[in-house]
DNA sequence: GGATTGAGTGAACATCCGTACACCGGAAAT
DNA sequence: ATTTCCGGTGTACGGATGTTCACTCAATCC
């Protein structure tokens, strides 16, 4: 019944990633003290020094962690959106649909990590937002290269691709941080009808976007 | 020579309020101390409380303080949108551009306190945060019933028109925030491109939306 | 099976924190 | 002219903070 000696490093390693989700769901990391974390895992102080040097190097994990369960979610998006193309004509209202479906329900799961980033990507210590804001714009790259693969986007530029799939990463962002902010059942079910109506909004304009074309 | 005590009150008073937004620039409300503050403007510890109960009451002054600068934006918005409306054909391409405009020069010049709006919206005190939400809502509902006054919106319902409204300000509110974020003035630049064509494409997205109309 | 390694300990430090309290001195009120 | 009011002062406190250093003791290595 012994246990491993990475095992045991592994195990208060992840219990203080916890430990800071949970101290900074209500403030954030730049109000965290490292002798809070200790509390809260239950060892002392200094025992923290031996698996971050600061507060900041946590942090810088936690985006790491973060940003895994957000590719996730970006990895089911693409895989619901693989649907049948048969259906041209309302393939991309279905495509938003699953889209809002699978945030909302990641958002639901992960609920401390997106929280995490919403927060941090704002107030967090700099090097933590700089590493956020870097994760993201890998995300609007990701996302753009696959609208070019959907049907209408032909004729795109690149530059276009980029700028919308800037506006759905954002809007998602501002969604994740609306259903966190919703108390209620009812404001976040009209949280989710708001942006699946805010996207089918943008992708009637994407319908009619004359990018390349004659202007 | 002397100074009135009203007016003396009022100087610090300011003199506070300053003093936070600076050294909350690069951090956040929540980790700010009565002690950095009092130190900052010069006066001992104690003397803060003749202005305020708590760092979070001045929070909820920085925030009135904030939006009625914001409002001054919504104004001057409000009025670079009475143009010539003969030119019925981009008239709303206008008005995209003014809207954007207006609220670059806002954002430099009012850098402090969207930074401020823009952080603790999601990391301040949890009344901070209701304020600024509040105060959002209300931006948006204005928002709202502007956009009932534009031409080709008149079949809308008030739903729809909520929706749009929410989808312009959290454009704004990001963009604002990446110009925040932006070092140079070249990525500034590219980022006012970027929102530019973001409202093009949902305005185009307006203009065919069936709202009202049989779907 | 003895030596080594390394996660966690515990005491100590200088510094910061919010707040209580008695006090001062000049503007305002009488 | 005297009293009241009140923004600002100075001291003092109990507690939290980051970091140091020397330590224990069980898993690991040779």
């Amino acid at each position: 019944m012994t246990e491993t000696r990475l095992e045991r490093k592994e195990r208060t390693r992840r219990a203080i990633l916890d430990a800071a989700l949970g101290l900074t769901r209500e403030s954030s990391l730049v109000a965290l003290s490292l002798r809070q974390v200790a509390k809260e895992v239950g060892i002392v102080p200094t025992a923290f020094y031996r698996h971050f040097d600061s507060i900041e190097a946590l942090g810088l994990a936690l985006v790491d962690e973060s940003f895994a369960s957000l590719r996730a979610l970006l990895r089911d998006v693409r895989r619901a959106s693989e649907v049948d193309r048969s259906a041209a004509e309302d393939l991309v209202d279905q495509l938003v649909d699953r889209s809002v479906d699978v945030l909302v329900d990641h958002v639901r799961r992960q609920r401390d990590h997106f929280a995490f980033i919403a927060r941090e990507r704002v107030a967090g210590p700099t090097a933590v937002r700089d590493a956020i804001r870097h994760e993201l714009e890998l995300c609007e790259r990701e996302l753009a290269t696959d609208l070019a693969r959907l049907p209408g986007t032909a004729a795109w530029s690149v530059d276009d691709l980029r700028v919308l799939a800037a506006l759905f990463v954002s809007t998602m962002v501002t969604t994740a941080e609306s259903m966190l902010a919703a108390g209620r059942a009812e404001a976040e079910r009209q949280i989710i009808a708001t942006v699946r109506t805010q996207l089918r909004m943008v992708v009637v304009g994407v319908a009619h976007w004359p990018s390349g074309a004659a202007v």
